[in-house]
DNA sequence: TTGAATATGAAATTCATTCTCATGATATAG
DNA sequence: CTATATCATGAGAATGAATTTCATATTCAA
């Protein structure tokens, strides 16, 4: 965590306390907030911060690989820690639940198919979307309606 | 291709030029259109078609499920006759350059990924992103600079 | 032909994100 | 510690894709 202000004053960055309680309360929330989610977080410990630095702090982990920008498609955009394993999405169209999951062979069959079509692939975006456990049909048995 | 038109009627719409000529131009160009690459092309046959007309008429074929409104993360929309079989895309992060596959296998394990997690699966967005032959390494052969 | 309903084009609006700019904070040399 | 050069900040302006508004034009059934 302190590797990360050690690689922005490595590129010239200084510190700051504005980029410092962002990042904490982002590493410490939970995943797939957007901006305006972790703004509201953030000014609870310190009102003064504007969301122009949440956006600036999150582009610039961004860049230094500590966080994945994600795209649901809602006109928003989302984000989360990149420190852990690679996975991908599940969204649930009704209530907006978003499950996470890996999937090994989903993932070796995209570079073979990237492969045969004389790609060299750098990175995928897959989301599943639909209705979750709890939106869905209740547990067993049929429809009703 | 007159069956859209009914299905409007259906619905209490009426017909109208600048539609028929956006549906025409769009059914008979490349596919993974932007709007405003639409407007342009549309815009040869009839110079006084505007964007807003182009948007509500993509809105209207993307709710009657005969376009699919394509999202690679550029800040744009594209948009996809749904009349093809389904695929997915490799995109250039190079050229800009879109494929497009179809890759049985991986359809599959995402239905099994969803059920296992309680998901009822509607859809999904997968796109892969790389560097296209064209604009990778030269074929055989080590890099260069 | 009429008239109620729908569609249109231009311009205004919305909304997320980025940029601008004046001010504040930080680090380092002296 | 202090000066000073550089970087970061917050507020608001700017941007740009997409949507909406509104007055007018078109469609279509009676
Ligand atoms: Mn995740
Ligand atoms: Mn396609
Ligand atoms: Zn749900
Ligand atoms: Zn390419």
């Amino acid at each position: 965590m302190r590797r990360i202000d050690a690689e922005i004053a490595a590129e010239g960055g200084k510190r700051s306390r504005s980029r410092a309680q962002i990042m904490e309360v982002f590493f410490r929330s939970g995943r797939h907030l957007t901006v305006d989610e972790l703004t509201r977080k953030v000014r609870v410990r310190n009102r003064n911060i504007g969301s122009a630095t949440v956006y600036r702090t999150l582009k610039l982990l961004s860049r230094l690989g500590y966080v994945k920008e994600l795209d649901f498609g809602e006109g928003v955009k989302r984000y989360e820690s990149s420190l852990t394993a690679h996975h991908d999405h599940l969204v649930c169209t009704e209530c907006g639940k978003v499950s996470e999951f890996e999937e090994p062979r989903i993932e070796s069959l995209q570079e073979e198919v990237a492969r045969e079509h004389g790609f060299s692939p750098t990175m995928h975006r897959l989301a599943i979307y639909g209705v979750c456990g709890r939106c869905g049909p209740p547990a067993t048995g049929k429809g009703e309606e």
